[in-house]
DNA sequence: CGAGTTTTGTTGACGTGTCACTAAAGATGT
DNA sequence: ACATCTTTAGTGACACGTCAACAAAACTCG
């Protein structure tokens, strides 16, 4: 039998208002993207990582390496990226180089809709978290998650550019 | 036209780094619950709810109260209660004071389901959270949830007893 | 080359959450 | 009493994520 120690009321207190917290964080952050580009979170996730990779080397990303990089399920991701084509965000074309890969592409539209949802993501995270934040508690929190992580399973996580 | 400076690159990082590690924890922890006691997060928070009800008061809860707890649509609430009701989780029945109300009682088998969760669950947290955690950082935490909590809609949240 | 394994992506079923709508009972005010 | 809100819950349609099963291409290595 495992047999942690239960949690008092002071540790329950931490643990839910923090995880209650994060979650009205995001499903806030969610409802801002709806209404500024008809976006859902992981739609914007997808493409904002589309975007960024368009900007360093080409316009053309891998299905696997965009799973890779947020870190999401073959079929989570193929699911949404069918959705987002029938609505013309991005464009999914056969990757050349290997005939079972998938090479997806951000459209126009895609741009426009990443263009227009920006600016309120950026006010809401200022807003709702860094302004809200000590830079001392912004380091706390960067090092927290890196420690949480840490003790979770692998989850390769994205940004692995210069240290 | 909102025009919030866009986040550099320290910003990303910390505000990318925070929600995806909150989010892999809950995630976790919600294949944790699947595995020790087949549920979901959802559910194991409503029979958590109900659970720590009946401990103090009466063993039947007003769904309008569970939903105001947990901070949920009644849609989800009813929707969830119907699947775990069928489950044999939770009965349902007419609330006799308010005949559109609902009481909400815990059965046997949910009983058993959340004490089959608490020691696993228990030591999730203990072991991602709040072993990586000096008492500093935890106070960080609790501080950083409730000042975000503070600039979100009103959202209420529960445990409101004694301050 | 050819058999077996791994990688990559798709599909269908299912549980879940959200939204808009409905229904029914209480509360309110005249 | 009556008409009118408001509260409480349920429903159906849809978007979404997970899981297990599948298919096809690529790799491995004898």
């Amino acid at each position: 039998m495992t047999n942690a120690r239960e949690m008092d009321d002071r540790e329950n207190a931490v643990w839910r208002g923090f995880v209650s917290a994060t979650q009205q964080l995001v499903s806030s952050l969610d409802k801002q993207l709806v209404q500024d580009a008809q976006l859902s979170g992981p739609e914007h996730a997808v493409l904002t990582a589309l975007a960024e990779h368009a900007e360093q080397s080409d316009t053309l990303v891998r299905a696997r390496d965009l799973g890779l990089s947020l870190g999401w399920d073959r079929s989570r991701l193929s699911h949404l990226l069918k959705r987002m084509e029938a609505r013309g965000l991005l464009e999914r074309t056969s990757c050349p180089s290997d005939a079972r890969g998938l090479d997806v592409q951000i459209t126009a539209a895609g741009l426009e809709a990443v263009q227009q949802a920006s600016s309120g993501y950026a006010e809401f995270v200022r807003t709702h978290f860094f302004d809200v934040l000590t830079p001392q508690e912004q380091d706390a929190l960067a090092s927290v998650s890196r420690k949480i992580k840490s003790t979770l399973e692998p989850q390769c996580d994205s940004e692995a550019g210069a240290a």
